[in-house]
DNA sequence: CATGAATGAGACTTCATTCAT
DNA sequence: AATGAATGAAGTCTCATTCAT
């Protein structure tokens, strides 16, 4: 990210002053608001500048174009929501302490501005040729890195299962997390997003604990069972009706 | 669906001769790639005429417009995956079968088309003011429902657990096959889906199980249920070896 | 208007046989309804082919283009009000009563198609370029000739006034009723079109008589003495206002 | 017109800078004088830049699109003329010379710029669904309003005849006027505006003054102001020779 | 510094017209 | 005789981007 400030602000013409500073600042925060609101394609360089009060030109005079100022917005984005969840980690809590941290504060950051800007990552994130490419898959892996580790962690204390890569394990539960923002956002209903971070929590965390063989297998044999009971029971129910002789 | 396919075809200008149909499926399909390939803005009707063949005129003269041949890009698509999921659910296996069958074909079927659909779903389904807004709500309805069914059956049958709604269940399963997908698509490391669908199901069904098993009553049950076996497998045998023909 | 028809119809390809002949008729009703509605520019081929119920290439193998269709339908149109108005003036009525014929005719006649076509004629026939240019001002001559025979015979039994060119007097007589007419569309306001009719008669007749050189002299001293009186008694009463003492 | 001129300027992009005046003025010629020529449909944008030497999209960066400039042109045109006739009209002079300076002005004015305007004006005016449709009727009510209140004073102080609804009368009078416009256009052939414009106003004038007048009394008015004139001027020409210094 | 002004490139869309069948 | 199918040409409009002032 900082090579990207640089790049941004130095090439083009501004000297850092504290005036460019905030011109920069305002930008970038009218340009979050926009590429949220309508996406990528749909945004305009104009309605940026109109928001902050100045030309497009001068748009153009900080960042080098509508690509960079993207850029520039996610990267500023995922290093507040970063910064966040770093900061706030209970290092000295329990694994599943810190688990249920990185889901709640997840949840709660992303729906501060909405999951425009969630979902501008995820859409443009995916297009090649996009330039973005390169800088926005570092800053995912800063951005899953904490998740990451507290699953390492938890893995070598056992209390997390080694069965399964921690990739399909960041997709369990990065997966969820965005599934329910979107549904936040589409459906106009004001989920709770507090209780649904705490069911959330749970049911990750069962799926996340190594799996007690017996259990699980005790488990599907009963399931196996009252299935196969319950199907012997319908056919003889069936029998019964329709063999009333 | 079909309404979209009478306004779609007809209120323009082909009859339903049999070229006509024809060139409405290329159109399609072209349609379908590059929509998947660029996204709802990026693609352009220029390319996807080219892409067939014909000109953009041609194009025009079977669509109405861009969103049109777009949405029903998307229906045909979430038609011919609800078809597969509905018909190929093995109605007698067990409600892990069927959930295990959901989740194995949504990742192979979507991978077919590549991840570009999936998202082009994903992201246009999000934007408001898009028209499609009303007609995509109800084909994710339709194609959610062969899960939701599993699961409220699962419930019943106490082999899911009921203390976490239906609705985050979904964002459950969905959310962390999407990523799946998206990663998969972003990494060109091919990964083999087959595996990793399988492990996903264990994991997600490791979710969806209620909580705290009685493993005492289990044990006991497995001990009953051995017993039993033993005995009738006992029997089973004395009845062969007296009975040889 | 026959060699148009020849043009129309023997160039292209279909021998006039009756049912031919009833296509031309159907497509040239057609093409009268929506060029009047639509206008030129605005009408389409589509249109009028969907509403005579075949394709847009046939109504193309019976006639040229849509200019020539245009043409055809103003020139049908055309003669079906001159044959009106030639087959029905009194030919032993006064001349005053010939002239009233010929203007409620016209009115009459113009509002059964709506007076889309009337419009449809001054716009097209304005535009230069438009090859119908000649064929229109041929027409227009025959439509206005029994106003032009009238007024003639008129002036030679000295009933209309010869002090003014007989083109400006057809001025005089088509535009209030082309306004007239206009008024009664945009309005959607039902004028009595009898009773405007007789009214614009008088009004027209009074303007056509020569002019009894003493009675309007006399009736311009008397105007002319009304305002001297009345500029003088206002100024009288300012100055008795103004100066009390 | 003024909410128009609001809407039109700055709304888009170019705050009022001088240049910028000046761009729209040349515009508004432009597209003058090319809807004049071709009439709204048969205009083209892409005319309209040329003609002012700059690109399509400067024109689209001044007014909201092709209709709104027209709007535009039309508004300013009427201002133009509304404003001339309101200006010049003799407001001390008798009702035939007002009215006379109504008819001769209105001929000139529309002759400056062809006949084109007036004939788009009445041709698109006609057009209903053409968002123009409102802000057109209340210009054209400003337009009219001169001679109406002419014609109205003209029938209080018995100059004009009262038996005639206002509104057939100005039919009477701006449709000829129109005639002869589109008369003047269509032939080449120059003709003397101003001679037409004198015949027309003394037809009109016939046509508007009250019927039946009584020539026995006129007569007798007259007699009488001639008996008073002489006595008058031969006590002047008495005073004039008895006081010769 | 900031911006007013301009624009090239390209998007979607419409429609009269042609032609093989 | 009729038409299904296709299209060239053109039109309106949008927007990121540049540059002189």
């Amino acid at each position: 990210m900082d090579e990207l400030k640089a790049e941004a602000n130095g090439t083009r013409r501004h000297p850092a002053g504290p005036k460019s500073q905030q011109r920069v600042r305002d930008i970038l925060q009218a340009g979050r608001d926009v590429f949220a609101e309508k996406g990528y394609e749909r945004a305009t360089t104009a309605e940026i500048a109109q928001r902050v009060g100045v030309s497009e030109a001068t748009v153009f005079s900080y960042f080098r174009g509508k690509r960079e100022l993207c850029a520039r917005v996610i990267s500023e984005w995922y290093d507040e929501i970063i910064a966040a969840i770093e900061d706030g980690l209970p290092r000295d809590g329990s694994v599943r302490q810190q688990f249920a941290f990185i889901v709640r504060m997840h949840l709660r950051l992303m729906l501060i501005h909405g999951t425009g800007l969630c979902s501008l990552v995820l859409s443009e994130g995916r297009t090649k040729q996009h330039a973005l490419g390169d800088e926005l898959t570092a800053l995912q892996r800063r951005y899953t890195a904490p998740l990451m580790r507290v699953l390492a962690h938890g893995q070598q204390t056992g209390q997390v299962r080694t069965d399964v890569p921690l990739r399909l394990m960041r997709s369990m539960v990065f997966g969820p997390m965005e599934h329910v923002l979107w549904e936040a956002t589409l459906a106009h209903r004001s989920t709770d997003i507090e209780v649904t971070a705490e069911r959330l929590v749970e049911l990750l965390w069962a799926a996340l604990q190594p799996p007690a063989p017996d259990v699980a297998a005790l488990a599907r044999l009963r399931d196996d069972m009252s299935e196969a009971m319950r199907r012997y029971e319908a056919a003889a129910q069936a029998k019964k009706s329709a063999i009333p002789i």
